[in-house]
DNA sequence: GGCAATATGTTGTAAAAGCAACAAAGGGGG
DNA sequence: CCCCCTTTGTTGCTTTTACAACATATTGCC
């Protein structure tokens, strides 16, 4: 486990916690690594949310199958991130979702029962714990229902515009970088990836915005 | 304040805590009340975000504006629900949104900074909110996701089944009511009422479910 | 009971999306 | 430098949606 010491300390859910009381607290976690294969469930649909995962090294992701059969991947996490914490924090009796292993992964396990529960001293990295978890739980509200916002609107455009307005606000100026390539974006927004294309290049000629790559531009984004 | 105690006895945020500890854990919190007319903005897009707010009688829209001037309504928050508690917790700089009364309505504040800092005495109550707060985030991380499940889909039919399919999992049966009429239905999976209305019927005709208001029953829905 | 308001179902049309297939442009590795 | 593979843009066709407008329940209230 010491290993995995420095990814730790960077990921959300141990930050501004020392690396001398990381030690303490994992044994206060009960904490423990597990390995898995390729292919392998972390977590099946059906079984009861015991625990929290946190992902060492690998990759997992959460998917969930329907009446039809298909699987649809929810999200994925990567290396330092969290995932199960809403429904071990709800107590979920059965999972509605599975987790699992894209590749050869390793996966820390935390009881979510000891992670809320404060031990007797009442240590300050306990406290903090508790802290970082409500964060990364209200951040990732924030971010599902930013992105709610973009797929209710009813055509492409809205959606890109959408997203493209929120992304200029959150930099503070019209141009920027976004995090995705044209198939995630696609993807993200729900849409097709060459109608969105399509969109997108109708923007750009009606003078609505530029862009380059990843690069966008929004030049006059009210005009209709 | 006192008037509003049965309320707040049976709100999400100060579940299990005793009528007698809810007394002092509201001084703890500095909690305080204001009264807001038909119209008037409670939180405004781009200030701080500085407190969490529990409704206590009337109603508040979530609403957001977009670089065309349309305000989407995000959420509607009813009387025992907490809103802005993300935002809060993530120390938001400039909120995104704003939170405005859509009729006379009646707001108790909540310091954020004390809910999520243990007061010296640790005591028990405090810890219980402190876990019903993960409890509210998680729940309504999960109910998110679950929407965008359902809308990310890319026809009205599509929607409709993994609604209806997912309603008839969680209920454990074929039969299950629902809690919109179709407008309602309409807004939360981000479709047409009309379009949705005729998928509804044809769905119906070919066997796949049966309806009458909003109870509904799945005949073979699995069937293509 | 009857009227008004609301909820739901139905239809037609124009616009948009989805899909598939392909072209073009880059990028990285041998 | 060339080839392969990924990414992005483009086009045509079919299906579906959105929208408006209207018809038909259903409900609540006086």
């Amino acid at each position: 486990m010491e290993a995995y010491i420095p990814l730790m300390k960077k990921s959300p859910i141990f930050a501004k916690i020392k690396e001398s009381d990381l030690e303490e607290l994992l044994k206060c976690l009960s904490a423990r690594t597990k390995q898995y294969e390729k292919g392998q469930h972390i977590l099946t649909v059906g079984e009861q949310a015991t625990f929290t995962g946190m992902l060492l090294t690998g990759q997992v992701h959460i998917i969930k199958e329907d009446f039809l059969g298909n699987k649809g991947i929810i999200a994925q996490v990567v290396p330092g991130e969290i995932f199960g914490e809403a429904f071990s924090f709800m107590e979920t009796k059965e999972l509605p979702i599975s987790v699992v292993a894209v590749e050869k992964t390793k996966v820390l396990f935390l009881d979510y029962k000891k992670i809320i529960t404060m031990c007797t001293s009442s240590c300050g990295f306990h406290g903090q714990l508790i802290k970082n978890l409500i964060r990364i739980l209200s951040q990732k509200n924030i971010l599902l229902t930013e992105k709610i916002d973009y797929i209710s609107r009813r055509t492409t455009r809205e959606k890109l515009i959408a997203y493209l307005s929120e992304a200029a606000f959150k930099a503070g100026k019209n141009t920027f970088t976004i995090p995705f390539n044209r198939q995630q974006l696609a993807d993200y927004l729900a849409i097709d990836r060459s109608a969105m294309s399509l969109q997108l290049c109708k923007m750009r000629d009606e003078g609505l915005i530029e862009f380059e790559k990843n690069k966008f531009k929004i030049v006059d984004i009210a005009q209709k």
